[in-house]
DNA sequence: GTTGACCTTCCCATGGTTGGAAGCTTCAGC
DNA sequence: GCTGAAGCTTCCAACCATGGGAAGGTCAAC
């Protein structure tokens, strides 16, 4: 199995599985004669592992020691939860970033009223949040 | 009124100031005989508008049709009001997609015990999500 | 005049991913 | 056996916003 057919096996594209390679996650796949890099079944499996932890939002770090608690049958699940929870809360923050920039810009955008005419609360509160509709 | 006591008055920091600079976000501020960036009452406010923007989450592209919308005093209201709608699309998108991470990794964490045992159904989704706690 | 706080420019790093360029290999069709 | 396309290789650079640090100049106060 070529890159490109790993790829489409993976879900993961060969620009990233050979990133992966190059920072460590993957340990340097098998070679043909001409330098082509060879996949089997459990390689195939590992990339799919990455792939559903990066749509889990996990970051790289996290997820080789994902894959390192994965490969360690003795591990306890104890570990496994403390990495989940401790990115459940990273996503928690996030959430509330983003969670309070909507509705600050959502209030804005509720008060244009988006015509013609120049005078706009989103620009005033950007001048200046003191003038006009303070949050 | 040197950088840093700017970086100070507008919550931008020097760093980024400098970086606005290059960038033409802002204009090439006038210096001392040294050498020295020069700032004043005008430039603070820009720097704050530029601020609140990215509290908001604007990108610097964003901000830079921002900044020329706010400094025409003859913008309709309408062209503020399309690009502000715009980024509250991308924030819904986002926050769309952190939550479905969050309901997926917080599913899986509440499945997983937790203990010295090595089973783990967070592992075993991530391994293959075909076979157990499917969401 | 020295010390310490400030300023300058320049380069590098982050994180995850993507893009391109230049060159080699493989394979199918003829 | 030749040709062309597709696939592979490595390397380098970009994105976005931010920060760190080095090497050196400047300005104030003591």
């Amino acid at each position: 199995m070529n890159i490109g057919a790993a790829a489409k096996a993976s879900g993961v594209s060969a620009k990233m599985i050979r990133h992966y390679e190059s920072v460590g996650l993957l340990p340097p796949a098998s070679r043909t004669d001409a330098g082509y890099r060879l996949y089997g079944e459990k390689d195939i499996r590992t990339l799919q592992f990455i792939r559903r932890s990066r749509d889990l939002g996990f970051s790289i770090e996290e997820i080789r020691g994902l894959v390192s608690l994965w490969q360690d049958k003795t591990r306890p699940s104890r570990e496994v939860k403390a990495v989940a929870r401790q990115h459940l809360d990273f996503l928690d923050r996030k959430l509330e970033e983003l969670q309070s920039m909507k509705n600050a810009l959502s209030h804005l955008v509720d008060c244009c009223h988006g015509d013609e005419r120049p005078d706009c609360p989103i620009l005033d509160n950007l001048a200046g949040a003191g003038n006009l509709t303070r949050m």
